[in-house]
DNA sequence: GAAAACAAATGACATAACGTCACAAAATGT
DNA sequence: ACATTTTGTGACGTTATGTCATTTGTTTTC
């Protein structure tokens, strides 16, 4: 998280900033972009930013806090909506999501995000739904589930947040084979990337073998 | 790939640099990790090392290639041995790799590997099975596996694809939940890795989804 | 076996990034 | 008005990268 010090400064100032480097992790991966440039674009100096911020990591995640907060990607809601079928939740939801993601505003930042991002540092983009905590983030969903769509009990709190893991990577994934089609020049549309994830979604959901 | 002048050297000092760059790997992620360590602990000059490698990647991958090579995961043996069950083969496939990478001797290598590896640059880290040839490396997958087990149809080479990719996700996912479990101080068991494994691959089998 | 052609080795160099620190400036409190 | 705290600043030490001109070694050719 920002410093203290950052969160006193003119609102302009902080937008500026957020601005810079929103701009830099669009031009490049996370590996690549460098803070110089950040400090460069919103002209302040350098010794000020490690006031603000600890460092690359630091303002990269508050960055992708706001993106994840403007957006309307909000899981909470849909498993409501839906009546706890997740399945049906996630669906929808990557429906909403891959649309913004794949030709949104913020498409290209979204990209290195999603190509670049690793096993560890995974939680740390997740959508809305274990926003509150870290510690026990699920907590809501363990809750809002209709236990009698699934193989999983109510007693099962760990395998529902494995499959809820799964799902999500599911949804990850689909969206960064979207991305590495479209560098191999074997670019796809968003109707394939909709279809793929079904695919994969379906196997989760009936399983990919065949028991006759 | 290494150029060509690295294989025309003699093999001590092919090892050496190779040792070198292992134990540089081993010692912390790939980001972290540092040209000028490796050089240091293989006692070559700087510009030699660049006589060998494009770069710190080249290495890393090479080193890589020859954990693989020398390893016995051989997912196309196992996919005969079992008549072409996927499932199956998989399954056996995980035991076996699964104890290698946790207790093995390059075990620290495997945790930076499994925890850092994006989506971009997984592919070039799938096991033996697409080793050969890049562009088609799932050939051999698709006319050895047994299409009546699965609800894919041998005109479906591409579902099979994904669905291989998939399961190696799974695969990869379980050995970093190991890690990062291990790292937030609740160490889990090498049992308990392989529950987790067989509960999420029996939901890619036969469905998460309760249909009755 | 000398000369020419080719291959490999070397370390100094230019460049670029990082995070810190001592000091200056501004803001706030009393 | 002065003291105290907070913020701003950019030069600095450090570390890393990849290149290149030059030297050293090896092979080929006549």
């Amino acid at each position: 998280m920002p410093k203290k010090t950052f969160f006193r400064l003119p609102v302009e100032k902080q937008q500026r900033l957020i601005q810079a480097a929103h701009a830099e992790f669009s031009r490049v991966p996370f590996n690549e972009a460098s803070v110089s440039n950040i400090i460069k674009a919103a002209e302040i100096p350098r010794g000020s930013f490690y006031q603000y911020f600890e460092d690359k990591a630091d303002i990269f995640f508050y960055d992708l806090g706001l993106l994840r907060d403007s957006s309307k990607q909000d899981l909470e809601k849909t498993l409501l909506a839906v009546q706890g079928n997740l399945f049906k939740a996630v669906r929808q939801f990557f429906t909403e999501m891959a649309e913004e993601i794949i030709n949104g505003e913020n498409a290209q930042f979204y990209k290195h995000l999603f190509l670049h991002m690793d096993y560890k540092n995974r939680r740390k983009m997740s959508p809305e739904l274990m926003h509150a905590k870290q510690d026990d983030g699920l907590q809501f969903l363990v809750e809002n589930v209709n236990y009698d769509l699934l193989k999983i009990g109510a007693d099962q709190p760990e395998a529902l947040r494995i499959l809820f893991h799964e799902l999500m990577t599911t949804v990850f994934q689909s969206i960064a084979a979207y991305y590495l089609q479209q560098e191999s020049n074997h670019a796809i549309t968003i109707e394939q990337v909709q279809e793929r994830f079904e695919l994969v979604l379906g196997w989760l959901e009936h399983g990919a073998s065949n028991e006759v």
